[in-house]
DNA sequence: CCAAAAGTGTTCAGCTTACACCCATGA
DNA sequence: TCATGGGTGTAAGCTGAACACTTTTGG
């Protein structure tokens, strides 16, 4: 690297990644986070983070840290923003490199998150955070309320079966507006993506609602062919 | 920083910003490319780009290295993303943070540019780049296609007066496609952002077509009443 | 006078929205 | 039997798409 910098002037910096770890639990939206294990600030909450190790890839740092966090691999993980202001990390300078995943919230490690003195918190109501983690954390939300209206990601908050109301209150939760029951249902329904299971979901009402599949190679055949997802 | 490089096993990375720059002349989009100045594979086309210095923010670092290449200031420049494989710069370890910048074509300083054997491209036809540098271009025409359409962003391409047939070719352009002269007439004006001079622009007919100025004013009192922009 | 671009309205189809009642079941 | 959430259809308004002729004027 010696050449590299006498060439090019170019000054090394700290880089990190940062993750908004988010999930449904049939009534909120909400993200995961730490309290802070290291000095300074010890014990403050904020997201789970760790720096960008030689010979590994932003995606990978990514992955490893949402590992360490909630042991999942496998999971929706998508790269956000960077961060780079020179005072955002007080300690040192730090470039933050922020991504956020969508998990399903049953499928994580209690084990794991307890040991990283984690919690989860609806996003209606965290609480502080330090450094620029609410900016990050906002400019997430955002990222997923514009993004789940034309991808099918919000299936990446939920159970493999879901039924339809559950999937509705998921869109009500992220998108923070009431959505009409029967306009709601025709519209996904029409879009063709959701096979029907004969199974029924009791856990919520005396009734049971029919448990759906997101099917996406329907998706994607449908995507090659100019298709595109809206709710 | 040695203090926090041994508590953190915190690796340093070299950080760069590359810029996308797009202008619009009156018939295709283009992109402004330059011939790589140093070695090693000097010569070969590139974006323009160059690492992040101490003290600077990543917005202020693609701010200079737009600065360095077109002599403007105070343009659209906006993050894009961050490129962080291992490889991807065969010379060094480098983390690439994307911008790109919407540049109303006529004001670029054509003297500084030469310098840096720069040239504009069409976006449907541009040579070979170096490293990942086709990746960037393709992900920024990609946003640039989703955002012009959900954000008055169009008109930093423009000249500050512009006809509104000038406005069509630009959009169609963007999108790769024939929009309605009538209904792209109907729809713009009827968002009521536009206001409409008295002067006419004689370059393109022997009728001429009235100017028009965009009002971001009146944009911003009509989205904070939760107007949005859509074409 | 003619070529070339600017400017102008209407119709139809499809989509979005609003809205109310019956169903199934466990307690 | 009743309380609770699941499931269903239709009508009205609005929006998007298709489409052709007149106007202006420089050469």
């Amino acid at each position: 690297m010696e050449f590299i910098k006498k060439y090019t002037q170019a000054h090394p910096h700290l880089v990190a990644v940062d993750c908004i770890v988010f999930g449904f639990d049939n009534e909120d939206l909400k993200i995961l986070l730490i309290k802070r294990p290291i000095e300074p600030i010890k014990g403050q909450w904020s997201l789970m983070g760790g720096f960008v190790q030689e010979g590994e890839s932003l995606d990978e740092a990514s992955k490893r840290v949402l590992y360490m966090l909630t042991g999942l691999t496998n999971v929706y993980l998508e790269q956000l923003y960077t961060f780079g202001d020179i005072d955002r990390d007080p300690v040192a300078r730090v470039i933050s490199v922020a991504y956020y995943a969508l998990i399903k919230i049953k499928d994580y490690d209690e084990k794991i998150v307890k040991n990283n003195s984690a919690e989860w918190f609806k996003v209606s109501n965290y609480p502080k955070l330090i450094f620029d983690h609410e900016t990050m954390v906002q400019t997430a939300i955002n990222k997923l309320r514009r993004k789940c209206r034309t991808q099918p990601i919000g299936f990446e908050l939920l159970p493999e079966k879901f039924t339809i109301p559950q999937l509705q209150s998921l869109y009500e939760a992220i998108l923070m507006q009431k959505l009409d029951k029967r306009n709601f249902r025709k519209k996904i329904l029409s879009m063709n993506l959701l096979d029907k299971l004969s199974e029924k979901d009791k856990g919520n009402s005396k009734k049971g609602a029919y448990l759906y599949k997101f099917n996406k190679e329907k998706y994607e055949i449908l995507t090659s062919k100019g298709f595109s997802f809206e709710i």
